[in-house]
DNA sequence: ATGTGC
């Protein structure tokens, strides 16, 4: 382990205050030993950093994927008093509410098996990919406002969806601080033509078969059993979300400055939650991700429709297990140390996991937890897990997003051939579809650590529980 | 992640 950390358990690690001058708290991690080997020091140097911030609360967290990003860490979790605290674009990233959906079917991996080249390649046709990626639903700009006020619910009145698929998605698919008057005109103009796409870098539409469940109980509230075809939608909010970013770091590097909040890395810009300027962020920010929600909506909305086209089945018959955004700061309650506080918590490359009896849990969930979605890369197991109380104890309600890379894109490129890699997942039924082999080169399961350790240390710290594991059948890239 | 970069 990196020098001046401390083992604190079996899979936890402290980064105590003087790691880095100024720190107000202290650092958390949660790791393995045979994850240990990839940690980067300058991840720990970022999460060490955030402990700086005013108004943080308790800890500087991060999840077992933790790796190097924009600021915070990727895997990083840290809550802001609403008082005192403050607001980070670098804390949320720049795609905004990137999250991942699941969907059952009724099907079983052997029904698909026969065509399953088929689906994959109409669903493909349904669902524009790649950078750059443009709608074949054309909306004004009136109706993208209506829709990055409501979010999923915009798409559900506009008859991409049930009713039903609302109360399974994270704050119902609409976070309500959500003001257009915080979205530029370039977000606006960047983000009309791309709802309901895919995009593209780790960006994908999976069809998967439930492997093994681990608790028959929880599965059978989600919905979900083994021999089953599920689908596993993962994107974000597109250009709208990043030109949002962009659009309030410049202001926020400013606002740091006039507020006297010293700063050891210009990517931390922030402003106080009660300012004006970080108000705006988290009203643009809340655009961002209902406009991701109905982006992600109107995707499973396009498949829903090839596959009931071409199976025996009703649309109906295709429920949304759940919706969980992996990038985006939320205001929540939380008791710290026997006291109830208002909080900003901010996920970044993080997950949700709210425990059985927690509020937004769906109420047919109450009981298991929320549902917390872990995708694998390209080639890897899936998992779903249910949240935990001691997730609301020890790391305000969250756990881990992924897998998190371990090659970069470049290295990655030079390593392996596109169609090499597409070659080798067809050797184990794995049919792999994208516009140019460089994005599946890329995005290989070489690049990316193995999604099954970082489910171990959340499950072994207790802040989220395997339910099920999917393995992929198809996927479709960006 | 992203009309990949001032």
């Amino acid at each position: 382990m990196l020098k001046g950390i401390t083992r604190i358990g079996e899979c936890e690690w402290e980064v105590p205050i003087g790691y880095v001058p100024d720190m107000r708290v202290p650092g958390r991690f949660f790791l393995s030993d045979e994850l240990a080997p990839s940690l980067e020091e300058g991840a720990v140097r970022q999460l060490a950093h955030v402990a700086t911030m005013p108004g943080i609360v308790k800890y500087s967290l991060a999840m077992p994927d933790i790796h190097w990003g924009y600021g915070f860490p990727i895997g990083g979790v840290a809550a802001f008093d609403m008082e005192t605290g403050v607001i980070s674009p670098g804390g949320v990233g720049f795609d905004i509410n990137c999250g991942v959906r699941l969907m059952t079917t009724p099907l079983t991996a052997d029904e698909i098996a026969s065509n399953k080249r088929e689906v994959i390649e109409a669903v493909f046709r349904a669902v524009p990919t790649g950078v750059g990626s443009r709608s074949s639903v054309t909306i004004s700009s009136g109706e993208l406002d209506r829709m990055m006020v409501k979010g999923a619910a915009w798409a559900v009145e506009h008859g991409f969806g049930l009713e039903a698929d609302l109360a399974c998605c994270e704050e119902q698919g609409c976070m309500q601080q959500a003001d257009t008057a915080a979205v530029s005109g370039k977000a606006k103009t960047r983000g009309m033509p791309q709802l309901g796409t895919l995009g593209s870098g780790n960006h994908f539409l999976e069809f998967q078969v439930v492997a093994e469940v681990y608790d028959e109980a929880a599965a059978a509230a989600f919905g979900v059993e083994v021999g089953q075809v599920c689908i596993m939608i993962h994107c974000g909010s597109r250009g709208l979300g990043h030109q949002v970013c962009t659009d309030h770091l410049k202001v926020l590097e400013q606002a740091a400055r006039r507020y006297q909040i010293q700063l050891p890395d210009r990517q931390l810009a922030c402003a106080p939650l009660t300012s004006p300027e970080g108000e705006a962020y988290f009203k643009g920010m809340a655009c961002a991700a209902n406009y991701a929600w109905a982006n992600r909506q109107m995707i499973m909305h396009s498949t829903r429709k090839v596959m009931e086209k071409m199976y025996d089945i009703d649309y109906e018959d295709m429920p949304l297990v759940y919706d969980v955004a992996h990038n985006v700061a939320k205001r929540e309650e939380h008791m710290v140390d026997g006291r109830r506080r208002q909080l900003c918590v901010h996920r970044k490359g993080a997950t949700r996991a709210f425990g059985p009896d927690c509020h937004d849990v769906p109420e047919r969930y109450s009981g298991v937890g929320q549902p917390v979605i872990i995708p694998g890369s390209m080639g890897t197991s899936s998992y779903l897990l249910h949240g935990t109380e001691t997730a609301m104890v020890r790391t305000f309600g969250s756990t881990c997003h992924g897998a998190g890379r371990v090659l970069s894109r470049t290295k990655a490129k030079k390593m392996m051939r596109g169609q090499d890699v597409r070659a080798r997942l067809l050797k184990r039924g794995i049919y792999v579809r994208a516009h140019h082999d460089s994005a599946i080169a890329e995005e290989a399961p070489e690049s990316y650590k193995p999604s099954d350790e970082v489910v171990n240390v959340v499950n072994a710290v207790g802040i989220s529980r395997p339910v099920a594991r999917l393995e992929p059948l198809g996927v479709i890239k960006g």
